[in-house]
DNA sequence: CTGGAATGCAAGTATCCACTTGCTTGCTGC
DNA sequence: GCAGCAAGCAAGTGGATACTTGCATTCCAG
């Protein structure tokens, strides 16, 4: 029952290369090592086996919880951001391929949105704790927050690799999302000297 | 000669919907009420067809520009972000499959890119001329600013027809990313009270 | 050592796709 | 009214694709 693994991790790759259909099933078996009429007797059909693959990459990779109870915003969004933005650098083919084709396989866009929601609710909860402690402006609009939070690491995650030159350096990214971010909430930050110093000095 | 013109609209929403190898010069014909034999005469070959469509698309809505010369950032940019938002919404599913596909099709993903570019610079000019003017904080991070402008706004017209519940209402949306970005930037505002008030009046 | 399960291999089927050919039709400018 | 050009139509070609079938091989458990 090996074959079963390889063939949904190079049914990963491939998909992840080239959407549903270019993923040929002839091409899933040969990353695999695997016969094609193995894949067919393994899981049915080719829709099957790409159902397969997005329900294994859903539950292997679940968003990263914040801290109900925050005590340095700056530290625990820092890490935050830093996880997700490698989480969905790793899964962007996948998401883009999925978005794309989420009119023709409703599957697909079940798996994209899915983590969405989660993680919006994530980062919302995480701002009104913020707010209930007296760390954050308690007129921040913390939906609003969310959601340009969330789009600036997807947009990282996926847009980077098009036009690398436009986002800050991999590096410095979490950071400088995080500290206009705060900014954003009105949360008071001890170390934003130390920013700039980094920022300038990379230039 | 009209036929060129109603084949390229055709393959632009055929491609919208079904991507590169989805969109079949069948389908493409029969959408664009032509012979399929029509559509080879006269641009050559599938690929032909679609570079042709991109390019269309490139030149017939370019990016919104900003003023060199901010008075009211909170209108201006509001302004800004509703056509920005109405522009990428209306190309979200060509965006995305040319995204997707862009390790198979090079034009692709210059299509996907270079408006991204030209965006990037006109927020980044649009706040080092606020910073000039005295209306934004001199510390504030233009460069992640952009990032995250653009990054909020593209991800709301790709992902609002997922998860529309995470986004805040469209007749809400300019506004309240404005705010946001606003305080971010440290920008003082005048009205903030009328958004907090459509804020909750929406609720 | 033997029966059954997993896998491989060769070949085939029906369908779809991009693209071509040869011929006809209809419109337009001269 | 006629030459020429854009477009339609019918048919076909070669290749790829998802999926099937029949049979041989391996390998492990009882």
């Amino acid at each position: 029952m090996i074959s079963r693994e390889r063939i949904l991790e190079a049914a990963s790759r491939v998909y992840s290369k080239h959407g549903f259909r270019g993923a040929t099933t002839r091409l899933i078996a040969q990353e695999a090592g695997v016969n094609e009429v193995t894949l067919f007797r393994t899981f049915g059909s080719k829709s099957a086996l790409m159902q397969a693959v997005l329900v294994q990459q859903q539950d292997g990779a679940p968003p990263t919880e914040l801290t109900d109870d925050p005590v340095d915003p700056e530290c625990e969004l820092k890490v935050w951001i830093q996880t997700s933005l490698d989480r969905l650098r790793d899964m962007r083919h996948l998401l883009l391929h999925s978005m794309g084709e989420s009119d023709e396989r409703p599957d697909a866009a079940q798996f994209a949105c899915q983590g969405r929601r989660t993680v919006h609710d994530i980062i919302t909860r995480y701002v009104r704790a913020l707010k209930k402690k007296g760390l954050a402006d308690v007129n921040a609009d913390e939906e609003a927050a969310a959601v340009i939070l969330v789009g600036t690491v997807m947009s990282d995650a996926i847009a980077r690799s098009f036009v690398p030159d436009v986002y800050p350096p991999m590096e410095q990214a979490a950071e400088r999302y995080t500290n206009c971010f705060l900014r954003m909430l009105g949360v008071k930050q001890t170390t934003r000297a130390s920013v700039r110093k980094t920022r300038i000095h990379a230039h």
